[in-house]
RNA sequence: GGGAUCUUAGCUCAGCUGGGAGAGCAUCUGCCUUACAAGCAGAGGGUCACAGGUUCGAGCCCUGUAGGUCCCACCA
């Protein structure tokens, strides 16, 4: 700030410039350090084709709020920062960019694919880290991972092996979903449950050796038919008890399947008989593997039927069902085809139709390694915030399945597993392929074409990133961290990995809590995408309001694991805060600069209001340390904003003024002294949730001090006012509602002054009042106040007002409509016979005085009483004027 | 089908273990008062979805109803 301060606040260039000190001084790097605790945070890694959105800003912000908020507190904060490979989203951009440029992805081969990518993520893999830049983040930018770096890697080849041989991991033939877009496996997880309408073929099956004799079946997917290796029905069903056993002609191929019983049937639904497709739905399959039946594929891995399916070969999935239904219509066996919607798993990713198929895939055995995940929440070693998110937590863990973590992919790491050509053996070790194979000695060796599931090195990312598996310094320091801070929609691709993983091969928890938000949505509740085109790129409100305003405003009027709405209109609310603490300390420095301040204040000089800004400021610091302590970032954010605007610049900065302006007020030097030490007490307070403002003007206010980011965070200490202070400021404060509320009915012009006299023996109301012209007329209206130390000869020509303590008088001629006022003092009557019934009954109340605080109840006694004198006294007023 | 969650001012939302109905924006009134018009002072506006229950006292706890959102789930 130079000294021709700049009216409004412009976070343009001062933003970088700040953010280049800090780089450059360092601040944000963390090492290990035996004096101090460590305070550890992950940051979750951005994909490398990401572009920041939303989502990342709040999650950032986030986080960047906890670690200057502990790095302050004396903590060695670690905010460990990374990117994560994202093998399929990856490889997706990739292969559409060769596309562009007319390669193919298999004619170029895997080698020069994955040179490809690794050059599409030096191009684009920095781009996200910048743009965290910009929003202030203070991670350690020194330790950057990449999931895919040499140690992100090594780490993954080692808990694969390890899961491997204690049988953990293992290869499979099972029912998997397949996605044939991207032509690769996916897990679980990945599928996204859609509602689509549909119909429900009813299809009639012959029963063989009983001509004219059919059993009706109702499908949803009349295509997979040919797959079709037994109808059943349940063992109950007295409709069909005669068929079980019985064999069926199968429409457009001439196999003959046999009807079986099985439980899964459902005898009120449909037809109660279901055909058994194993190799294309996962029930199907699971009643297959019951009943020994053959599993029959019929599709190609881009899901068009395969060359078992006659003159359908070739035919894309749905192109077949057509065929085949107009076929069996004109067979005479389609019974009827009736609207039905149902639920059909789709790939998240790229929303195709996943199809179920039968392929030989890598699984993770989960049952095992779920309990302790589901012990850690239930015995509170793990907390999630929101404490709702346990339960979504649990029954995912409860009815977990094993996870399918190959992938038919390039991009990615590679399955340490290799074939024997030879003979056939399965070697899984790590460093590279065996030179010969240990069984045969063949030295023909292949690795395992497929890439792993994303998830899986992200999973091992707390640990991966300080150095695991080697057991390093800043492993043992910095491990395992503290909070993890993430979305609520990855809670199962990734947050339960990652406490299976760390448990699994660390033996601790990677994090003893998981802070879960929401997702930022568009104005009008929808999420924000690239195909509605409704998102806001955080850089461009960077951009036009300051990266200060963006983060009040992703963190502000929102509680944990919520979905937010954006409205510009918040961001200009932020900002004008931000300008507001901008002026108001431009107002503190001006002064400051036309006299010194002491550093050893002579504290017996502070007045009533100073000693009770400085108390207010001091409990501000415990509130805000409280709540961010619980997380409640939105809370303690909005006490800080709260209490400069309304506390402080409202009420103290109004209230010293007319000590500021005079020049020979003894109290003078306190008053700058305290503004300048509450000023910089509530920046301390304000900068982790506005960083650069915060900076920009402490340094100005504290010349000698390098940077707010390394001074310490406020500590409750003291209440320095007494109840005698503190009460002369609230009759102060009422007293000048008063006037406020009387001016308002008086309807005094603003041209014309009214007069305002104040009696008081009070020395504290007095001293207040000294100066009291200027003081109101920042209130609004010009209102002259003379300050008389008895009321003789004033009371006379003069009314009582509102607050008789206060003892305000304004000249009778001046209340020109006392109607107004009776009505009013009736309605404050009314309010108070109201308020005093209530704590009566409370009052009178035997449990409640039993189990509440006594200081609470003393408070509400107190209350009441106060009540009660105010109301006698307003009684009086009303026969006063009554007569 | 199971579960979670929401319903509070015109709009978007806070409201932590039951004890004075709140904020921002919007609206209206009056103010360019020497930090700030991105501001100041004030005003209006709510049966806290509905119906019961527990309690001296319920936005908050319990039961039910209606509507919305989301997650999970194999109903062919």
């Amino acid at each position: 700030m130079s000294k021709e301060l700049a009216k409004t606040y412009d976070p343009k260039g001062l933003e970088d410039r700040l953010y280049q000190k800090w780089l450059d001084k360092n601040y944000f790097h963390a090492k290990v350090n035996p004096d101090k605790k460590p305070f550890t945070i992950v940051m979750p890694p951005p994909n490398v084709t990401g572009q920041l959105h939303m989502g990342h800003a709040l999650d950032n912000t986030m986080q960047d709020i906890l670690i200057r908020f502990k790095r302050m507190q004396g903590y060695e904060a670690l905010w460990q920062p990374g990117t994560d490979h994202a093998a399929i989203a990856t490889e997706v951009k990739v292969i559409e960019m060769l596309k562009a440029k007319g390669i193919d992805k298999d004619d170029i081969g895997r080698d020069k694919f994955l040179e490809y990518c690794w050059e599409w993520k030096e191009e684009y893999g920095n781009r996200i880290m910048n743009q965290l830049k910009k929003l202030g983040s203070s991670a350690d930018w020194e330790r950057e991972r990449f999931t895919m770096d040499e140690g992100c890697s090594k780490a993954v080849e080692d808990v694969f092996v390890k899961l491997y041989d204690k049988g953990y991991i293992y290869k499979g033939s099972r029912i998997i979903n397949w996605c044939p877009v991207c032509q690769t496996s996916i897990s679980d997880a990945e599928v996204e449950h859609v509602d689509q309408e549909g119909f429900f073929w009813h299809i009639k099956y012959p029963i063989v050796g009983e001509e004219g004799r059919f059993v009706e079946i109702a499908t949803t997917r009349p295509e997979t038919l040919i797959g079709d290796t037994a109808v059943a029905v349940n063992p109950e069903d007295d409709r069909y008890k005669d068929l079980i056993g019985k064999l069926l002609e199968l429409p457009l191929t001439g196999r003959q399947i046999p009807v079986i019983a099985d439980e899964y049937v459902d005898k009120e639904f449909g037809t109660g008989c279901v055909k058994i497709t194993p190799a294309h739905d996962p029930n199907d399959f699971e009643v297959g593997k019951r009943h020994n039946l053959e599993e029959i594929c019929i599709m190609n891995d881009d899901a068009t039927m395969n060359d078992r399916c006659g003159k359908y070969t070739g035919m894309d999935r749905y192109e077949a069902r057509k065929a085949m239904v107009a076929d069996l219509e004109a067979l005479g066996l389609l019974v009827k085809v009736v609207p039905h919607t149902h639920n059909v798993g789709t790939h998240d990713r790229c929303k195709a139709t996943v199809e179920p198929m039968i392929k030989p895939q890598w699984f993770v055995k989960m049952e095992a390694m779920a309990k302790p995940c589901v012990k850690a929440v239930e015995d509170g070693s793990l907390n999630l915030i929101p404490k709702r998110m346990d339960k979504t937590y649990m029954n995912w863990l409860n009815g977990i399945r094993d996870w399918c973590i190959s992938r038919q992919l390039w991009w990615g790491h590679r399955i340490p597993a290799y074939y024997c050509e030879d003979c056939g053996e399965v070697v899984v070790q790590r460093g590279g392929a065996p030179s010969a194979c240990p069984k045969c000695g063949g030295t023909h060796l292949t690795q395992d074409p497929d890439t792993l599931d994303t998830w899986f090195s992200s999973a091992l990312w707390p640990f991966s990133t300080l150095g695991w598996p080697e057991n390093t310094e800043d492993l043992k320091y910095f491990y395992p961290t503290d909070v993890l801070v993430t979305g609520y929609d990855i809670i199962f691709f990734w947050v339960i990995r990652m406490i299976f993983s760390g448990i699994e091969q660390t033996g601790e928890l990677p994090f003893h809590t998981v802070l879960f938000h929401g997702l930022v949505r568009d104005s009008e509740g929808r999420k924000m995408s690239k195909s509605l085109g409704n998102g806001i790129d955080p850089l461009e409100i960077i951009d036009k309001y300051g990266a200060d305003a963006l983060r009040l405003t992703l963190i502000t009027g929102n509680a944990p694991g919520n979905d937010m709405r954006f409205y510009w209109e918040r961001v200009e609310a932020s900002r004008n805060f931000a300008n507001k603490v901008w002026n108001a300390s431009r107002f503190i420095l001006m002064n400051l600069e036309k006299a010194e301040v002491s550093k050893n204040m002579d504290l017996s000089k502070l007045t009533s209001a100073d000693k009770w800004i400085l108390t207010k400021v001091n409990t501000l610091a415990k509130e805000v340390t409280d709540n961010m302590e619980k997380f409640e970032l939105g809370i303690a954010v909005q006490k800080v904003y709260d209490f400069i605007w309304e506390e402080f610049c409202d009420w103290y900065i109004e209230m010293v003024k007319p000590r500021l302006y005079s020049e020979e007020d003894t109290t003078k030097a306190a008053a700058l002294w305290t503004l300048k030490t509450v000023l910089g007490d509530a920046l301390k307070l304000l900068h982790p949730y506005m960083p650069f403002i915060t900076e920009e003007i402490y340094c100005t206010l504290n010349p000698e001090e390098e940077s707010i980011m390394i001074s310490d965070w406020p500590v409750y200490q003291k209440a320095w006012n007494t109840p005698e202070d503190e009460a002369a400021v609230e009759t102060i404060k009422e007293a000048v509602r008063s006037i406020r509320t009387l001016r308002t009915q008086m309807n005094v012009p603003p041209s014309k002054k009214a007069t305002v006299y104040v009696v008081s023996e009070d020395e504290r109301i007095r001293g207040i009042f000294e100066h009291g012209k200027l003081f109101f007329a920042s209130l609004g209206g010009a209102s002259e106040v003379m300050v008389q130390e008895d009321k003789s000869g004033i009371a006379e020509d003069a009314v009582s007002a509102v607050i008789p303590n206060a003892n305000i008088y304004i000249p009778f001629a001046e209340l020109v409509d006392i109607e107004k006022e009776m009505e009013r003092l009736k309605k404050e009557e009314d309010r108070l016979k109201k308020e005093i019934a209530r704590s009566n009954g409370m009052l009178g109340n035997e449990r409640f005085i039993s189990k509440a605080p006594a200081a609470k109840v003393q408070e509400e006694k107190d209350k009441l009483e106060n009540y009660q004198q105010m109301l006698q006294q307003v009684q009086e007023r009303l026969s006063q004027l009554h007569a």
